[in-house]
This record gives structure tokens, C-alpha cells and sequence, in this order.
DNA sequence: ATTATATATGAACAAGTGCTCACATGATAA
DNA sequence: TTATCATGTGAGCACTTGTTCATATATAAT
């Protein structure tokens, strides 16, 4: 019963066992460093953006533009972003490049998100 | 059958029937803007850490310092970014301050991430 | 070949982010 | 009260990020 020592903190940890127990169930830090990185890429708007709508279908550089009222050179900037990222994949039909969704899992993620959002939105 | 009118993107879109579909179907600017920024909160090393930690239990801002070897100052300044991301509640003991997660959804949230993760790694 | 269209990219720059440092606050111990 | 411990916070600063502007590339049309 001595884990939990109240009102001092003097030591080491304050709650040693908590502490190791925690330590050893959460991931590397590598793996922790890549997660970030993941969703660092649905942390922009523009990013979410595109990523909703290549959740419905492909779309070529200039449709998508247009839709979501960004520069072109901003979006193909942000395109490459994820490109590099793995989130997308593209392919080429004459002066057109369409992309779409390159992983399944963006979908179900993106959807607990918004379930997540909506519940703060009444 | 004009809804795809191959090579030529003079016009307003490319693929106009495409568009408007996808344009009716996604969320309003003002959720996306916040799904971002819900996003954006776990997209930091130091944050994601932190919810690894109180996924698995609550912990006072020492041992959490101590634990994920941050500065007890940077630890502090990324709970209250929690905190006001209302991602996180806090309770009071003594000199400690026990954090821990508000929400359910970002256990599961945060699990899908990693397996997404996971699959790159083999 | 020349022109127009669609996309990509480097440089520059403004805005945002996360840290440290110093200090403030609040609670307990001496 | 005074000292100590745990946490919070403002200012400053280095670093990152997302955009624009100009230009490059690549394909198709004239």
C-alpha cells in the first residue's frame, strides 16, 4: 500500500507503481513520433478538406481547386504533402492528375473525428 | 453522358456532375475548421504522449513530467492546451494536480491511428 | 512550332507553435 | 510566519508551417 504516498512528491515519482505500470504499456517513442506525424496531416484545414472529398471520389487538380476555393499552387503544395505522407495516390489522364485515397483507415478515423466534433455542437 | 469531359478544363469544372455531388456532401466549413483543430491537438509528440499516459491512467503533473522526461514548464503549457481543447479534466489533491482524459472517443481514435501506423512498419 | 492548359515546385515571407527561463500562485510543512 | 514543494503562466525566441508569387514542366490544341 505504499504506491500511493499523498502530499509529497519529494522522491522519485509520487505514485512509483502507477508510474512503471503505465511505462511499460504505452508505445515506443518512435512509433509515438510517427502517430504525431500521422495526424499532423489531418490538423489543417485544407488537408481535411481534400481528404473529405477524396472520401467520395477522385478528383483532378483543377476540380478540387475550384471546389474548395484554394490556389492551385497551394493545393498542389498541399497534394504533395500528403503524397509524402502516403495518404494519397495518383494517376495521370492527359494534362489532368487525379487523386484519391490511398488507405482505407483515413475514412473510419476522419469519421470518429467528426462524431467526436458533433457531440460539442448542442 | 457530359458529366466527363475528357482533357479540356476551360470551363467552370471538368467534372461537373462529380463536383456537385461531393460538394453537397461534405461538412460545413465551420466543422471542418474544427475537426482540424481537433486534430491538430494530437499532432504533437509531447500531447500524444501525454494521452497515451492518461489512457491508461490518471497522473499528477510530476509524475507525468517525470514519466515522459519533459520539462514540468512545457508539461504544463501542453495541459492547458488540452485542457482548453477540452480534451482533459483535472482534479485537485493536496499540492498535486491529477489530469486525466474527459472523453472516451480518443481512445479509440488514437487506436485506429496506431494501427494505422503499425501497418507501415513491416 | 507556337500557344494554351494543367500541374509541380523553389524562394520568400508572415503567422503559428512549442520550448525555455523567470517568476507567480497556492498549498503544506517546519 | 517562513520555507518548501507542486503547478501555472507570461515573455522571448528558434523553429515550423502554409501561403503567395514566379517560374518550370508536360501535354494537347492550333
Amino acid at each position: 500500500m505504499d504506491d500511493i504516498k499523498k502530499n509529497n512528491c519529494g522522491g522519485k515519482f509520487i505514485h512509483g507503481k502507477i508510474v512503471h505500470q503505465v511505462q511499460s504499456s504505452i508505445p515506443k517513442d518512435e512509433i509515438l513520433y510517427d502517430l504525431a506525424d500521422f495526424f499532423k496531416m489531418l490538423g489543417d484545414t485544407t488537408r481535411i478538406k481534400i481528404l473529405q472529398v477524396l472520401l467520395i471520389s477522385e478528383m483532378c487538380v483543377y476540380d478540387l481547386a475550384s471546389l474548395l476555393n484554394v490556389s492551385q499552387s497551394a493545393l498542389s503544395h498541399q497534394l504533395k504533402t500528403l503524397r509524402q505522407a502516403d495518404l494519397v495516390k495518383y494517376r495521370k489522364e492527359g494534362k489532368s492528375v487525379f487523386y484519391s485515397l490511398k488507405d482505407g483507415h483515413i475514412n473510419s478515423i476522419i469519421d470518429l473525428g467528426l462524431t467526436h466534433i458533433m457531440e460539442k455542437f448542442k
